[in-house]
DNA sequence: ATAGGATGTGTAATCGGTTACGCACCGGTG
DNA sequence: CACCGGTGCGTAACCGATTACACATCCTAT
């Protein structure tokens, strides 16, 4: 027994009244008849005890939580933010709780949330999980947690199909809308920076991909020369510093060949790649266009403002959390697990900004 | 009955080994003696079976939840994210969860949840309360849940005494810290702007008190014509656009009498002013220094960057759950619950930047 | 007058761990 | 040989809400 003024149960109020606990149920819930006079007695005493029903209590005998867990990298980076956010209004409309898990970018914290989130027979669990080099980890527990019944629905990053619904950015898309803009704007030569094109890390392959149809689509020959590896995979997660390779960047931006226009697709790299411009006395837009993606809150004030894609946070923790919820809403129906798993795609949306330039007159 | 396979118990253990559930207990948690051959052959039947005990029913028989609720504004908030994120921390290395409650800066929704959270059973709160014109409502309910037996502990908004203990930065000290800060630059005429200095709201009334201490102590007179309510308090709050009063701030800095510095402090509010300046065609810091306070994201890239005061709002939710820990820890013990309520404050840092001009030589 | 239905309420079991209590058996001591 | 403490384990109750089932009343219809 834990300190502190125990609270009324639903015998107190019973035993007060000289009914049962049932009868007392029966009056608060109103799902069964009782006589008015008694039911009058005990909301008054429920209203004069200020009691209310345990949702532990409730929790057990009725097998259902009302909890999500939320696994996110960090609540500190403001685009997990914005998704958590969503999903938390979402819960809140429907009466859940969510349990908030920074799992810092650590897989074995990762795991130790998911095990403790199985324990805590959430209903579902909403996450981004962490992926490098090989999803194999997460996927095991994973699938533990669909076994055990808990749905989950993963977010932002598309994994290889593990059987669960997945909600991620139309990168693709967005990367070819992005490059279609700059090639509108008149730009042939277009490089691309990026953090590793893992295959393990989906998203940073998908951006590519967009890029390189709209150049194809564009009658534009690739250059490989334009596609440099400009930071760390990890810098690019945490938007860690240090692990930027300046050198190569500024020896693409130097060559004679140099690009016009600079596609580095998140904004923390995008902006660092701002500053080597500075430093080597190129201005932007007008010597070189610079892109980024993400639409981080410092895009907005950097010098130029950055044209980038605004990241639909938001709307893909709502879609998410939707998305889970319709499942939760039909589980007890015949649950088609078998079914192709399903891979949703967010739109997103081009910020213009002066890092390209003028805005176009569409 | 939900849905999904049902979690095997310890019943089910029991009942395959053809022991007690006490004696599965006794073996899984060590704590009473079974003998070495029965709690091999529990332990490996859990380890065959993947048994792990519910934290719903643990909790209930218990009378535990391990369980914390975190009230804040809002999560997409960077200040109070990075808060939330250290409670998070403090409480994962303690085997707590976190229920995310995030108000919106709406009171009746701060109201369900903290309703909820007591229904939850949560062993204690982290708030930061919703102030506006009265806390008598918070007040009301704060109330409740310690009368519960939950512990809870205010952040960030000094409250009138409510017999809570509160964690909030040092808004005085810091505001004295950069007035003396910009005095030593040599300003002899520092502005002050603010978002209402309503008695309620503690935080903005400190740091003004703070600023005028410092005038004090370099001998400077207060000028009531440098004190400008400059936004709405609910721009304050929110970082709402649109209630930005760009007409006084504007006479204020266009008068003959003009500040040399401007202490805005809050940083939304001193980067509207820098915009203004700039539209004046005055330029910062050589025509008007201006400092803020928070140390937002985008602070670090205006330009200039501003000179600023760091929210630690890290040190103060960490703090809040060291104090929240202990309270719980000691709880059983004589709960001295008159004694007079702690506020404790945690220092800020400067952040000295562009805005002022040069980095005073210390 | 009496069967049949609606009505109001209580009893006891259940959800899955936890725990007070007690019992049987062991070896050792007086 | 009787007694005692330690050991290993089971029984049953409990946490607080929920629910299947049963049992009295009372009203109505035949």
């Amino acid at each position: 027994m834990a300190s502190g003024a125990t609270e009324t149960t639903i015998h107190d109020i019973a035993r007060r009244l000289n009914v049962s606990s049932t009868t007392v149920w029966r009056a608060i819930n109103g799902r069964q008849r009782v006589s008015p006079k008694t039911k009058q007695l005990v909301l008054d005493e429920v209203e004069r005890t200020g009691y209310r029903p345990s949702l532990v209590a409730q929790n057990l005998s009725s097998g259902r939580t009302r909890t999500l867990g939320v696994v996110v990298p960090t609540i500190a980076n403001s685009v997990y933010a914005a998704l958590v956010r969503a999903i938390e209004q979402k819960a809140f409309d429907r009466d859940y709780s969510i349990i908030l898990c920074n799992t810092d970018f650590d897989l074995d914290r990762e795991q130790r949330y998911l095990d403790l989130l199985m324990r805590r027979r959430v209903e579902g669990v909403l996450l981004i999980p962490f992926v490098k080099e090989t999803a194999t980890v997460n996927d095991f527990h994973v699938r533990r947690l669909v076994q055990a019944g808990i749905e989950v629905v993963c977010m932002q990053q598309p994994l290889p199909a593990n059987g669960v619904p997945q909600v991620a950015p139309d990168n693709f898309g967005a990367a070819r809308d992005m490059t279609q803009h700059l090639v509108r704007l008149g730009h042939r030569r277009i490089a691309f920076l990026h953090g590793g094109l893992q295959a393990w890390h989906a998203s940073m392959g998908e951006r590519f991909e967009g890029y390189r149809a709209a150049l194809a689509e564009a009658g534009l020959a690739e250059d490989p020369g334009l596609v440099v590896e400009a930071c760390s995979f990890e810098s690019i997660l945490a938007g860690v510093e240090g692990a930027f390779y300046a050198d190569r960047v500024q020896a693409l931006l130097q060559s004679k060949d140099r690009p016009t226009a600079v596609f580095a697709p998140v904004d923390v790299l995008a902006i660092k790649v701002m500053a080597v411009l500075r430093g080597l006395g190129m201005r932007v837009p007008d010597d070189v266009a610079v892109a980024g993606f993400d639409d981080i809150v410092m895009s907005a004030f950097t010098d130029p403002p950055l044209t980038t894609v605004r990241h639909p946070s938001s709307a893909v923790g709502g879609r998410a959390a939707e998305l889970l919820f319709e499942r939760l809403a039909e589980a007890g129906g015949v649950r088609t697990d078998l079914e192709t798993p399903r891979l949703e795609r967010v739109p997103c949306e081009l910020v213009i900004r002066r890092s390209c330039g003028a805005e176009p007159v569409e």
